[in-house]
RNA sequence: GGAGAGAUGCCUGAGUGGCCGAAAGGAACAGUUUGCUAAACUGUCGUACUGGCAACGGUACCGAGGGUUCGAAUCCCUCUCUCUCCGCCA
């Protein structure tokens, strides 16, 4: 969420800004400021009513302990109509406050300056490639053919018991899941984040202070009996760990890591390229968040990159960045790398993590702030990062390092896996 | 699931209608003292909005939301959460 101070003291910046996100509504922007000014005028008016009853109130206290009871009583008579005009005031500011709430929330998170402008995944920026794809012969399987050879992985057993999005791992297939998370989350732990072990159910408040809600509660699943909802990544538990903290200055950064599955409703996504891992329902994710101060948090978003591709070079897998134009960012990043492995038999890239700078767009959602001894209370910036995805970090692995006798398993993941081998 | 108790500032904890934005202690920060460490002493020590160049003011907030009252941390109602006991249980 934008500050609306912000926007009142930047707007024709901020209506630049926006159009790189192909928002271009100034009459909403207007609406807000408007209603800005109409609550800040009603607010001064209501704070001086008060103090006039709180007066006459301590007045009327002194009056009578003086015994002078008929002086009270004349004060009281006048108070009531006070009253009532700061009763109605105050449902005004009330509702005029909704009103902005609700207009404020449609505002995205202003791109950065680098963003490229762009509506499609096509105007993406690539940053850099690393790695060469590897020499298949033209009879290569995809990954879901060679999941059923090995025995690794049961889409169908999990269409029976769940549904289509929820894979049965087996075997060597559920091993190499497990070994990934150790690996992912040793890594991690090696670049100082502090591992966290979370709830995958948050309430209505974690959702708004992440930006799920409001208008992104069809992408979850939801437990109406208890009004909870299936987290889709662990950045809502992890980041509405520090809604409505004031962190000490010295704190920062925060840096803490999760392991979590993922579960995304996915409504209308279908067809070809939702094959096999590609898009599920449920999937495992390691993610990392660091809560940083301002003046640092671009620096510390190169530095998560860097740990995100120091993964995906362990593991041998040729990928790129990305710097995702306007119209392909999320509704609240400043600043979004995509991080894409090649998959060598379907042939295309597949996106395995998304870091991303949100700046003070979260922070302000979540009252998230911070203090210093000389500095005053501020909000802090938030950035987050998938450091990894499993899936399509499976399905590469299958398909690149596919072999007449097998897959071979990356180095880096046999201690955690016990076996070299798939076959 | 049943019964009871509670929720106050960074922490502990006092406060049952006006003198309470809130005692006291601890922590923290600054200073004085000190050969060093410790101790002692003094001061500072919540958040948000808002007025003012500033000095300094105003308003709200004692779990959340309503109500009673001229006046509520204090009384009433609803909700949420925590704790204790019983039941059930991985």
């Amino acid at each position: 969420m934008l500050q609306v101070n912000y926007i009142k003291e930047n707007k024709s910046l901020v209506l630049e800004r926006l159009s790189v996100k192909n928002f271009n509504d100034l009459q909403l922007i207007d609406e807000i400021l408007g209603l800005d000014d109409a609550r800040k005028t009603l607010q001064l008016e209501v704070e001086t009513l008060q103090a006039d009853a709180n007066t006459a109130a301590k007045q009327v206290g002194e009056l009578m302990k003086a015994g002078k009871r008929d002086e009270a009583e004349i004060i009281k008579s006048t108070t009531v109509a006070v009253k009532e005009n700061i009763k109605n005031l105050l449902a005004q500011i009330s509702f005029t406050e909704q009103d902005l709430q609700q207009k404020l929330v449609l505002l995205p998170n202003l791109p950065h300056t680098s963003v490229p402008k762009g509506k499609t995944p096509e105007e993406n920026e690539v940053v850099l490639s690393f790695g060469d794809a590897p020499n298949l012969p033209e009879n290569a399987l995809p990954h879901w053919e060679l999941a059923a050879k090995y025995n690794l992985i049961d889409f169908e057993l999990g269409v029976k018991i769940t549904g289509a999005g929820f894979p049965v791992y087996k075997g060597k297939g559920a091993k190499l899941q497990r070994a990934l998370i150790n690996f992912f989350l040793a890594e991690a732990e090696k670049s100082g984040y502090d591992e966290l072990m979370l709830p995958l159910l948050v309430n209505e408040a974690s959702g708004f202070g992440t930006g799920q809600l409001p208008d992104k509660e069809g992408q979850m699943y939801f437990c109406g009996v208890d009004n909870l909802y299936l987290i889709p990544t662990a950045e809502v538990p992890i980041t509405n760990l520090y809604r409505d903290v004031i962190v000490k200055e010295e704190d920062l950064p925060i840096k803490n890591c999760g392991y979590t599955p993922c579960f995304r409703r996915e409504a209308g996504s279908y067809g070809a390229h939702v094959r096999g891992l590609n898009r599920l329902h449920q999937f495992d994710k390691v993610e990392i968040v660091q809560v940083v101060k301002p003046e640092k948090s671009y620096e510390i978003l190169e530095e998560m990159s860097i740990h995100v591709q120091n993964l995906l070079q362990k593991l041998d897998l040729q990928y790129r960045v990305l710097r995702l134009c306007g119209g392909d960012m999320s509704f609240a990043s400043a600043l979004t790398y995509d991080m894409e492995v090649w998959s060598a038999a379907q042939k295309r890239w597949l996106e395995v993590s998304s870091v991303s700078n949100f700046e003070t767009f979260q922070s302000n959602r979540l009252k998230l702030r911070y203090k210093g001894n000389e500095t005053k209370t501020q909000l802090a910036h938030t950035l987050n990062g998938s450091a990894l995805a499993l899936p399509r970090i499976v399905a590469a692995i299958l398909e690149n390092f596919q072999t007449e006798n097998g897959i071979i398993v990356p180095e880096c993941l046999v201690p955690y896996t016990g076996f070299r081998l798939i076959d």
